[in-house]
DNA sequence: CGCGCGATTGAGTAATTTCAAATCTAGTGG
DNA sequence: CCACTAGATTTGAAATTACTCAATCGCGCG
């Protein structure tokens, strides 16, 4: 499990093995059960967390019942509600696994301990935050500049794995249309 | 003008005024016009604007010609087409100015000198990245989750200020409707 | 005055939603 | 192996929302 932590981050910056064993500490590894809520909604944010396997989503329910999936996570990726995580305010979205999941957790103040304690791993949290902006500017330009129909095409181009392992009505809270729009959309 | 890059900086982190003097070397004050263009769509991108005064706004050309606005920026704000400033990829976007702008660019190359120079600056640039992240995420969420309608009422609480600035055209592509739609809602 | 740009309005069309009902599917217990 | 159930997916029809295209209005500026 470790060595995938390990390997995430020698991806932007390299440690030595008494840098990744200093690292290492700051995270805590935690199992979770399928369906088991791992951030609730307007509480406050404990953790961010690096997913070694499973898979998790990230979801706001509005006052009217209907929930708006923001995220999806699995192997290799971050999640945490980054505003409540880094402002220490209440959680806008619960998240929960979709799968039985293994994740890295990490708390803020480890986090900023880590980042003293070496600096090249402030670096690779810049470069993790950049590399999220520049996601999330690309599925910005794809909500206004897109039909739905070509939403569902690129999705199914940039994460073809994801459309197997979850069910359609969640795709469809992803993508902001109803899941009957959705199935009508998938079959031309 | 060199204060407010300074006061923008020192939000997050403090600086004597030698290190001031190591950072402001890193960059370059310009000074645009109205209308002029200061990134090209599908040019390789050579810098990162703070804007110290003035306004600007990153559009997508799509082939039909319709252009779809992603990010307006004023005065104390950040603009660049990031994917292609960080990994030195082709602009998705044009950048252009609503109003004389005078900005301080950034090239990739002092950015990363800078953050070497001063270790503190790292921290500055992954701050800022965060922040832009969760200011996306929540753009995000109100994509899917709001109607147009509502979508424009959080503009306006948002940044007030923008309205005054720019034509409703533009907001309306910011918003990802039509203009006429955004006329019809804006009067109820 | 008259031009040009932005904003508005109207009418018809297209896309999406909602609600209800019908299917389909995987897992469970008998 | 079958029947049953819960969840997921699909389909239909009406209602809503937004889009397009065209025409008009309003205003600032030369």
């Amino acid at each position: 499990m470790k060595h995938k932590l390990r390997q995430q981050i020698e991806k932007i910056i390299s440690l030595t093995d008494e840098e990744f064993d200093v690292v290492l500490n700051h995270f805590q590894l935690k199992a979770f059960k399928k369906h088991q809520i791992v951030i609730h909604q307007d509480d406050y944010v404990k953790y961010d967390f690096y997913i070694a396997e499973g898979l998790m989503k990230s979801a706001n329910m509005k006052p009217d019942g209907k929930e708006h999936i923001v995220q999806f996570a699995m192997e290799d990726w971050w999640i945490t509600d980054p505003e409540a995580f880094h402002l220490g305010t209440k959680s806008k979205f619960t998240i929960d696994c979709l799968e039985d999941t293994k994740a890295f957790s990490l708390t803020l103040e480890n986090k900023e301990k880590l980042c003293k304690a070496i600096p090249k791993m402030e670096h690779f949290f810049r470069k993790k935050a950049t590399a999220g902006y520049i996601g999330l500017q690309k599925r910005i330009l794809c909500f206004i500049s897109s039909k739905a129909q070509d939403r569902y095409h690129n999705l199914l181009e940039e994460y073809p794995g994801l459309i197997q392992r979850v069910p359609k009505t969640l795709i469809a809270s992803y993508l902001g249309v109803s899941r009957e729009t959705l199935s009508r959309l998938a079959n031309e």
